[in-house]
DNA sequence: TTTCAACACGAAACCGTTTTCGTAGGTTTT
DNA sequence: AAAACCTACGAAAACGGTTTCGTGTTGAAA
């Protein structure tokens, strides 16, 4: 890289003193007009460019936010950070984009490397890993340096930060729901393991839908994917049982269940019901098109954002921990309609 | 944020001085083991971590690249992202993300603010609307500044830097000879305007392979999608025409493509065959499976962050511009079959 | 006893910028 | 003519760390 021209370069070849050359480049009342013009043509002519890690250090922020996902290549995510993105923009933040890809040792060491005072804050989505394996530590420790946090869609209670989430609970209840009124009885739910809070929060919410209409809940019925595993034999085995509706918690296991109902013979929507979750490019191009729950993905990350830049502001400020709960919408589409 | 702890707090703590600390915490043979272990207890207890910004303004570096794309919610790019990120990471780098959205201006500013210092080197893939006015003095002024930089898929020959690209024309070659092969004649071109160069470039292969096969390229059967428009609307008017096949340059214009085929009762790969590009999830997902032109993302963001970093470590050597070029894989799946 | 090297540490400069506090010189006030 | 006040600028500290170059104290060699 070229070197870059420097207020000392400036104050050097004009022989004043760097004071003055910063005075004169923002407009001091201090200079005098005509030192002012000199200076500012000057810098103008080499372009110069005040160094930004200098004014960060002595400024002591950054203007930079962190951000943590678990992976990028998926719909919601991707959505979220586009929002996390504009929100910061507007405010005149960037980003700094860092994936656990679901691992627990990467998160750590991500999030130690950043908390370095490389950003003035960070955004969180926790890897399945860590959820497994219930070790937060390295999360409250930023809690307790005071760093500003906050987490979104797969959070932890037990962390005291502010959260955004969806309203997963009502997002399955709507979904189940959905399908109950379009007369289906026997409901296979596709979902992760229960240690993922928000598929834990889904079943609570199809629970809670089976159970105001006096149906009790089946366990055969419901498929906890190991993606460690084929997703797709391992959803086959439900479509073993006399199912008329499947409900999956996210667009990939939607996806997959609609090729098995195709490939069984099944035909979709009329004698059988499928719904899923992120109402991404997947559920818009399958065919039959999937109906689906949509998270409003672009709205959590500018929620999120939004929230962290308010805290960063009033960092001295004693604050209680908020939490911002995005309402789902149902999303119709061609893969659900009354059985006939 | 908490106060952080720094070397000159445990020098005062401790009654050393600054250097001595420093020192002693990079394990020093200058510093005797009894002072090192009582600083390194000391800085551990405390939870000492040396402040990036301080590092990077002596070091005159960021470890940190910028990455600019077009967009983020789409497979590829967001596949690209995941190979620069893995990249970076292992050669001890930090990616920051920004989007253009596909406008110039956005495009212009993003630049200007990254290239202040905050980043040792820019990875950027240009959007449409640049592609479309042709002025590209702002990517250009980064040469100048010799502030190394790579360009990756949408870039331009009249800008002299590092450069990864996939084969378009041997990409588009491939997928039309496919379906030449299929045994199909009349093959729609489903395209971007001709400014977005992979586009022209796939249009070239496509017209390429016909011209072997001793087909005149037929401009009625060429639609070039205007995004602002309805996409398939526009689709839809190449299929009044006798068709028995389409190239799709994008995955959303091949499923746009598969359901106007389907809708209009072809069947697919019987009666016709569909080919994409982008080997993302709606190909995979979509019903047939649409056969696809496989870009390896993955490997281009890999390449282009390798690249990078190498031209940031020689910095001071002259050097001439590498060009990489991925080669495309054929991904053969169910919408493509020799026409029976 | 003198000389010299090794050891263990500190002082100070440096990265680029901002900002507070002087201060020299001229002008106005009394 | 002395006091007070501007005007226009500079010196220096500060942000947090690294690194070069001393330097005082030992102990050993001459």
């Amino acid at each position: 890289m070229k070197k870059k021209i420097t207020i000392k370069t400036i104050a050097k070849e004009l022989g004043v003193s760097t004071s003055t050359v910063s005075k004169a480049l923002k407009d001091s009342h201090e200079i005098s007009t005509e030192t002012k013009e000199k200076i500012q043509a000057y810098a103008n002519h080499y372009n110069y460019k005040p160094n930004h890690l200098a004014l960060q250090l002595r400024n002591q922020k950054t203007k930079v936010i962190g951000v943590i996902l678990p992976k990028i290549v998926h719909h919601f995510f991707s959505t979220v950070i586009t929002g996390i993105e504009e929100g910061a923009n507007e405010k005149g933040y960037h980003i700094m984009v860092c994936f656990s890809n679901e691992s627990y040792k990467k998160e750590v060491e991500t999030l130690k490397v950043l908390s370095n005072g490389s950003v003035d804050g960070l955004i969180v989505s926790i890897a399945k890993e860590t959820l497994e394996n219930k070790n937060f530590k390295h999360i409250k420790d930023l809690v307790t340096e005071e760093i500003p946090l906050v987490l979104f869609d797969r959070v932890v209670d037990e962390i005291l930060c502010d959260k955004v989430v969806v309203d997963d609970v009502g997002a399955g209840y709507k979904a189940t729901k959905h399908l109950l009124e379009n007369g289906r009885k026997k409901i296979a739910l596709i979902t992760t393991p229960n240690h993922v809070n928000v598929g834990a929060l889904r079943r609570q919410g199809y629970e809670k839908a089976l159970i105001e209409n006096y149906i009790k809940t089946d366990k055969s019925l419901i498929v906890e994917i190991d993606e460690k595993q084929d997703i797709k034999k391992q959803i086959e085995k439900v479509f073993e049982q006399d199912i008329d509706g499947v409900f999956a918690v996210n667009e990939i296991y939607a996806a997959n269940s609609m090729r098995i109902a195709k490939e069984r013979g099944f035909n979709v929507p009329e004698d059988m019901s499928i719904i899923g979750f992120t109402d991404g490019l997947i559920s818009e191009y399958s065919s039959p098109s999937i109906t689906t729950i949509a998270q409003h993905g672009f709205t959590m990350g500018k929620q999120a954002v939004e929230l962290l830049i308010e805290r960063i502001k009033k960092e001295s400020e004693v604050y209680s921990p908020k939490k911002i709960v995005i309402s789902s919408d149902l999303k119709l589409r061609e893969s659900t309609k009354p059985s006939s």
